[in-house]
DNA sequence: ACCTGAACACCGTTCAAGT
DNA sequence: ACCTGAACACCGTTCAAGT
C-alpha cells in the first residue's frame, strides 16, 4: 500500500477502473485504456501494478475477501439456505472475472501467494457454512469446500453458454444437487 | 473450400498450426506466428481465415464433426459405458480449447451459423446414446442432451483449477452423477 | 516518493504490387 | 486465383526526466 495520499487515492482510482474495463471487454482489456479511464499516465498504471496479473490478482482478493466476509454474516439462520444464499453469490463473483489466464491460475495454485491465502480464508468460511449443512443432513457427508466451490463455478461458466443463462444456472445447481443418475442403479 | 491446390495446401497446413499455436498459447496466440509456423505470408493467412474467430471456428467445427462420428460409432455395446466412454471423449476435446472468445459463443448461439449446425448435429449424436441410457433407467429421464453436455463442460473447465485435474475430473463426474444432495432430504 | 509520456518491440489488419 | 510483405494504428512494457 503506497504511503502519500495522492498515490494511495491512484491506487484506489486504478483498481476501480480495472473492474470497469475487465468488466466491458474481458480479462484482456487494454491497459492503456484502465489508465486512461483512470485518469492517470500509463506509467503509473505500472508503478501501481508492475503487469496485468497483478490488477486480476488485487480485484480478486478483493472478491475473496467480500465473500469470506459474507459467509461469516450467514453463520446463523438455517443452514441449508445459509449455504445456498453464499452459494448464489458466489456464482455473482464468478461471473465477473471469466476468462482468467494461465498466470494467475497459477497464482491461485501457488500455496506462498497472497492470493492464494484470500482464496483459502474464503474456503474455510464457506467450509464451515457446508459443514453446518452437512451436520443437519442437507448435503452428502463426504463432500470437501474445494470440490463443492469448484462444482459451482463449473456450472456457472457452462451456464454463460446458453441463451438463457439464469435458467440454465438455476437448472443444473438442481441437477448436482439430486444427481444425474436416477438413484436406483 | 480453395480449387487451386497450394491453396487447399495452405488452408491446412494453417489449421495445423494454428491448433498448435492455440494449444500452447491459449486461444489469443499471435496470428503471425500462426503464419510463421505454417510458413507463409500472414496476408496468406487473412485471405484464407479473415479474422482470428474464422480460425478459431474452423476448429471447433473439426471437432464437433470429430465427436459427432464418434458418437455415432460407440451406438452399439452397453448403453451406460457408451455415453460415459463419449463423455471423457468430450472432456478431452473441451480441453484443447479454451477461453473461447465472445465472438466464437455468439457464433455458437447463432441459429444460422455452420458452427452452430455442427454443434446442433453432434448433440443429436450425443443425445442418442443419452437417450438410450435413460432407456436403459442408467440416467434420470428429464435431462435433456443439451444439459447434460453443459454439465460435462463446466466440470471439466472446472477440474483445469485444481493440483490434479484428473483425479478431480473424476470425483466432480462422480458427484454429479450421485447428486450432492444426501437422498433423503 | 511518486508521476509522466516518449520510446521500443510487437501485434492485428489492410492493401497495392506481384506471379 | 492466389501470395507477399510493407504500412498503419494500436498495444504492453520500460525508463529517463521531471515535481
Amino acid at each position: 500500500m503506497p504511503v502519500r495520499s495522492d498515490a494511495r487515492r491512484n491506487h484506489q482510482v486504478l483498481l476501480d477502473a480495472a473492474r470497469e474495463a475487465f468488466a466491458e471487454h474481458g480479462t484482456d482489456a487494454s491497459l492503456r485504456d484502465v489508465a486512461r479511464r483512470a485518469g492517470v499516465g500509463i506509467g503509473t498504471l505500472y508503478r501501481h501494478f508492475p503487469a496485468r496479473e497483478a490488477l486480476l490478482e488485487a480485484l480478486l482478493r478483493d472478491d475473496f475477501d467480500r465473500l469470506a466476509e459474507r459467509a461469516a454474516a450467514l453463520a446463523d439462520g438455517d443452514p441449508r439456505e445459509a449455504l445456498l444464499t453464499w452459494l448464489r453469490e458466489l456464482a455473482v463473483g464468478q461471473r465477473t472475472i471469466r476468462g482468467l489466464p494461465e498466470s494467475v491460475m497459477e497464482a491461485l495454485r501457488d500455496e506462498e501467494s497472497q492470493l492464494h491465502a484470500s482464496c483459502q480464508a474464503m474456503r474455510d468460511a464457506g467450509g464451515r457454512l457446508l459443514a453446518r449443512a452437512q451436520k443437519e443432513g442437507a448435503v452428502r457427508g463426504d463432500l470437501t469446500a474445494n470440490e463443492l466451490l469448484a462444482l459451482v463455478a463449473g456450472l456457472v461458466w457452462a451456464s454463460e453458454y446458453a441463451p438463457d443463462s439464469g435458467a440454465r444456472l438455476d437448472r443444473l445447481l438442481r441437477v448436482a444437487m439430486e444427481g444425474v443418475g436416477n438413484g436406483h442403479e
